[in-house]
DNA sequence: CATAAAAAGGATAAAAAGGTCTTTTAATCT
DNA sequence: AGATTAAAAGACCTTTTTATCCTTTTTATG
């Protein structure tokens, strides 16, 4: 599958992908309930094989569970569902995509702002808070209340 | 010049660039002074060469203004002040990269939103319209007030 | 007009991100 | 125990982004 790539705003395309795919879990399966690669990367729009490997790091940093042979597949526990967002970007685009500035400068604080600090500042820290604040079982509890444009 | 690259935070280290040049080139700049890329490389932090590209591809697109030849050098017109930030956005990173949704949905829109769609939807609305409303002479204005972290 | 200075642009290289495939490991069933 | 099934791991490839080099074009000025 070959999905046409550009610039990502704001977050990557890989975490875009995990985003996906953890709201998916998060729908479908349970810990009796585990969910195959193979079912899932469609609905994702993503390639089986690289599906996969992102999920496979979430599993690593234990964002998601998984286990392997028969009946076995990737699923959310309850640890699982309360972790936030920002959990999840952290693991998959680094912490420092998360923490530099806007400029990507290495020092910049409110003792030393860099120029776009006060301009987009608030509007990077607001992302960040979102992010931190909401966790998957939040953004499970909204999708089951609403028409959302699901599949992806 | 090496500089460590990684995952860029909503917009790419082309565009960081740029938006740090463009500032240089409003604080000392003017169309009887104009800049040469050798003279500030080093501040912007990136390769003499690199950010020449990075220059002509904004002179090209109307964000600042160049001539060639003996005594030429780059350099904001009145009118190049008065683009937003957007614009210059616009031109780095493309269209796509500030109009697509949080998750790269085609088709998220208000009767078709996206499962993080009334979540982060409004932070990335927020910085966009900063984007849009803020011009390159704002941000002058702004820095010649201020105690910033300049050189970046 | 010759020449020097400067941006413009083409070709190419290196690094990072994105993506594929094969082998290994572990769990389960018979 | 052995066969089977599925994730884990890692080698490998492609595309995009970042970066460098070098030649061409343009312009000011002596």
């Amino acid at each position: 599958m070959k999905v046409a790539t550009y610039l990502s705003f704001m977050i990557s395309n890989s975490a875009k992908y995990a985003i996906k795919a953890v709201i998916y879990l998060g729908l479908h399966s349970s810990q009796s309930r585990k969910i195959l690669v193979r079912e899932m990367f469609e609905d994702i729009r993503v390639s089986e094989s690289y599906l996969a490997k992102v999920l496979q790091k979430l599993s690593r940093h234990g964002i998601i569970s998984s286990s392997k042979g028969r009946h076995g597949g990737f699923y959310l526990s309850q640890e699982n569902l309360q972790r936030s967002l920002m959990d999840l970007l952290r693991v998959v685009d680094g912490d420092r995509s998360v923490d530099s500035c806007v400029l990507g400068m290495s020092h910049c604080d409110l003792e030393h702002p860099c120029p776009l600090h006060d301009l987009v500042g608030q509007d990077k820290i607001a992302f960040n808070r979102t992010m931190e604040q909401t966790t998957v079982n939040d953004v499970i509890l909204q999708l089951r209340n609403k028409e959302v444009h699901y599949p992806f």
